[in-house]
DNA sequence: GAACGCGCTGGAACCGGTTCCAGGCACTCC
DNA sequence: GGAGTGCCTGGAACCGGTTCCAGCGCGTTC
């Protein structure tokens, strides 16, 4: 492998100046710049990026942190920090934590050490475990899907989001809308829920049925299907599309029709959404955008962390439909002990 | 930041003793390692990894080339390959294509410079273009999903879950069977198609009719769904998961009943196999072990570069039925101007 | 008691770049 | 013609580790 000194000596200058040379610095005479560069292509000259990086402090690279890379949502994420990292000359080392929030601190401190900075998705992680794990990381760390103060973020317009789908529910003659929840933990079930809330006890008797928290995966849709048929519903808004997703294969299952008896919404837009049948209505959520921006918020050094919150935008597509001529028994009941409502 | 050099200095031993110290080479007294490890500690010292490659020359790094980290097949190799470089104390550095070969080159030799061993995932790559690819990485490369001379590599039994579905589908009375077939340039459709070959002369009376080639994706299914129902086919076998699921939605579209009308098996047991409905009959490949077994691969320096062949295994699910008793027209010919038999 | 060997130790070289700094040269301006 | 200015240039220090090698102290053996 050829070194900058071997390049140096074929184009008859010092290391100093091929350096400068190579790296487009000032200080160096044109016909220098170009014995050097000649020289470099002769011998196939190629930095040594640990060398590089034991000098300058930096290593052109970022580190992704993930729950889990076969979930569609963190893929989509993981490919637009793949692709902006790339654009800007950068590589990313990954890091899947399996769903497992204890190895956090471990995964974080090793990525840490190595990298430029840090984008960090970690749904499930309770909002206090997550400043001691920022001091870990030991360089600039972005956030996706979740907001915390201090912290560069990227996230979405939850409640714009939420707005959108009960708008569409309603204007479909749902007045009760049930919500199949994510886990407690997760930030971006905090703001559905507060989303709900508002939107819920400003509606003049339309209502939202708290189903309760589900694992945001098609099991956890399989439970909820059975919730919101328990509780009459016509109509669930699901925490995710893997969520929405199980829903709609349970009530497949159970006979119930969709969305003839029952709409379904999900949120996301994951690529399954448009492919299952029916075709599911979801909230899109930028994924891809939101790691290409998470890149670009570890380079530009933050004085004032800056939150990016991306728009959202429901998609409507076969799963959801009128709601059918109520009977009055089939609704469920404020007093139904089973299910709370908002 | 702590340097080994802070560490020494706290330990009050040399430079070099410090540095044996930590790394467990012998030489050094149990009471001065005792002291370092102590210093160590209490100043929160971590090596310089970037210090540490350049002077062993190792970066502690493998690289994952995958063609797109969202397609289900790659994501699950590159969770195997993340957990197996965990295990052993290395980092990930990975790249996505996009899908684009052009780019390949590029990227190998940008990640071969920063890495100990680079895993290539890339069955869309002609065989052709390969060897100089693996000069350009610089390093161990160990192949996934498809095998060349002189590389170590991990692919899979295809032969044998070719022999397994087919057996499948003959035992339900299908004699002749569609084959929805992949790229052209893809090794593993080629050792589809060996193996539908050598079983299809093998056998008596019974044949193996091409549908021609697909898109390895859903939008690839839905077009080999409607060739296949104008063959009159009462069995297809895919390419792989996202093909048969394209093929599962297009049936359904078309009113046609899987699997009382139609049988349909995919290969690789995504995790969306398994929760569609009807549940995909498919061929289960070992796609994390796979990514597991090439970060092995990599750390064993191969003399005789080895080539491990993962089993396979058919699970049946719902896509699949006995054959309905056929109608004699209904039965492609062997004259049908339209498709070729096997 | 002297020669020998062995284990531990620290100084120094080295990995391959980047960058500071002093020096040199040509050119301009008084 | 001499001083001053500015651009190039290369020697050398440095980043933070690893490892070679010479030296030293101690215990053993004749």
């Amino acid at each position: 492998m050829a070194t900058l000194r071997d390049v140096a000596r074929e184009a008859g200058v010092s290391l100093a100046t091929a350096s400068r040379a190579l790296s487009d610095a000032p200080h160096v005479s044109a016909a220098n710049r170009e014995q050097v560069a000649r020289a470099a292509a002769a011998l196939g000259y190629r930095p040594h990026p640990a060398a590089r990086a034991l000098t300058t402090g930096s290593t052109g690279t970022v580190g992704l942190v993930v729950p889990d890379l076969a979930n569609p949502f963190f893929a989509a994420v993981a490919k637009g920090v793949q692709s902006r990292a790339r654009e800007t000359g950068r590589e990313v080392l990954v890091a899947d934590t399996d769903e497992d929030v204890t190895v956090e601190p471990d995964v974080i401190t090793r990525l840490g050490d190595r990298v430029d900075g840090l984008v960090l998705c970690s749904p499930r992680l309770p909002a206090d475990a997550l400043p001691p794990l920022l001091g870990a990381a030991g360089g600039p760390v972005a956030l996706v899907n979740r907001e915390a103060p201090d912290v560069p973020s990227v996230s979405f317009d939850i409640a714009d989001g939420v707005r959108q789908a009960l708008d569409h529910l309603r204007a479909l003659g749902h007045d009760v809308v049930a919500y199949a929840g994510g886990p407690r933990s997760s930030w971006s079930d905090g703001e559905r829920r507060a989303a709900l809330d508002a939107l819920s006890t400003a509606a003049r008797g339309d209502a939202v049925l708290d189903l309760g928290s589900f694992r945001p995966t098609h099991g956890g849709g399989v439970q909820a299907a059975d919730l919101a048929l328990a509780a009459g519903a016509t109509a669930v808004l699901c925490f995710n599309d893997l969520v929405a997703l199980g829903v709609l294969a349970r009530l497949h299952a159970r006979g119930v029709a969709t969305p003839d008896d029952v709409s379904v919404v999900g949120f996301d837009d994951v690529a399954a959404a448009a492919l299952v049948t029916p075709a599911l209505t979801t909230v899109a959520v930028p994924l891809a955008r939101a790691g290409r921006v998470a890149v670009d918020l570890l380079a530009g050094g933050s004085p004032a962390p800056e939150h990016r919150r991306l728009p959202v935008e429901l998609v409507v597509r076969a799963s959801t439909a009128p709601a059918a001529p109520a009977l009055p028994d089939s609704r469920p009941s404020v007093t139904d002990p089973e299910v709370a409502i908002r």
